[in-house]
DNA sequence: AACTGTCCCTGCAAGC
DNA sequence: TGCTTGCAGGGACAGT
């Protein structure tokens, strides 16, 4: 499932393949993915725009466009952008094509596709002026840890501040912008700290192992190109799967012994509704 | 404030 | 083999 890391690949790929160019045609299929606005609105919104910049925000992705206005992109569960040569046959489910002019660097003519099966994820378009009314929970997003600088001090306010279970804080856009099911897991068991361990009972150095577990599998991921697990639908820009779930140590390992301590068992669990992994030999 | 449950949707896997 | 059922999950939202 798309998270921070994987958001930041694909943002990359962008950067490098569609900054700079323009977007001469779109084409929605499914109204769905644009529910926030409208079909016309993204149409009208994106027709004769030439992409300047590319940016994210926890798994919120942005394309800015030289309108003034700015395209929001949200992958959520099996969200794609793809990006393919004009013609190409597209997958099922591709619900918005974008067409793209060549540029000095891309001398062809592509297609940017938004293809999502399980269509949670969405397209808008919207002014960046007026981000409060139009993606109000894209404003009140949390620190990114990436693309801000999470110090471990502003860290320590985060967990300290609230009684928070660990997973359910990590999960909360609001507070923390970008992990998700598979990176909390992963996270917390790199800092030694049960899922449902109470946020206000850290101790100094268990915070600093939280910073730092953080920081370091986010970036190791980001590194990697995301994590593609067997079953999802996660892949790049250009189609190429991630390498980070090679590095897992709990997410997708349940009845496996833990590689850290060698000693315990990876079990799994259901926490707010969604499967925890961990290791509870090393985890406290 | 924090937590639980529900909903949205599709593809795949397990169970009968 | 072929059906049905359940599960996965991001995030908004309502209710406790």
């Amino acid at each position: 499932m798309p998270e921070l890391p994987e958001v930041e690949t694909v943002r990359r790929g962008l950067d490098a393949r569609v900054v700079g160019r323009r977007v001469s045609r779109v084409e929605v299929g499914r109204e769905r993915t644009v529910r926030r606005t409208s079909r016309d609105a993204v149409i009208s919104g994106l027709t004769g725009t030439t992409i300047t910049a590319t940016g994210r925000r926890g798994k919120y992705l942005t394309l800015s466009l030289d309108s003034g206005d700015a395209v929001m992109v949200h992958l959520r569960m099996s969200g794609q952008l793809l990006l393919a040569p004009s013609g190409t046959v597209r997958p099922p489910h591709t619900h918005v094509v974008m067409h793209l002019d060549p540029s000095e660097e891309h001398p062809d003519t592509d297609e940017l596709w938004f293809v999502d099966p399980r269509t949670f994820g969405e397209v808008v378009v919207f002014d960046p002026d007026e981000v409060d009314t139009d993606l109000p929970e894209f404003a009140r997003l949390g620190i990114d840890p990436i693309a801000d600088d999470l110090t471990r001090s502003h860290l320590r306010r985060i967990v300290l501040g609230r009684d928070r279970q660990m997973k359910a804080l990590l999960l909360d856009q609001h507070v923390i912008a970008g992990i998700g099911n598979i990176y909390a897991d992963e996270i917390l068991h790199r800092a030694r700290l049960r899922p449902d361990r109470r946020s206000s009972t850290l101790t100094g150095q268990q915070i600093t192992r939280l910073h730092t577990a953080i920081l370091d599998i986010l970036g190791a991921a980001i590194a990697a190109g995301g994590s593609t697990l067997r079953d999802a639908q996660y892949v790049d820009l250009m189609g190429e799967g991630g390498e980070y779930q090679d590095a897992h140590r709990v997410y997708g390992r349940t009845g496996l012994p833990c590689l850290t301590c060698g000693r315990g068992t990876i079990v799994r669990l259901v926490a707010n509704g969604r499967s925890t992994h961990l290791c509870p030999r090393c985890q406290r």
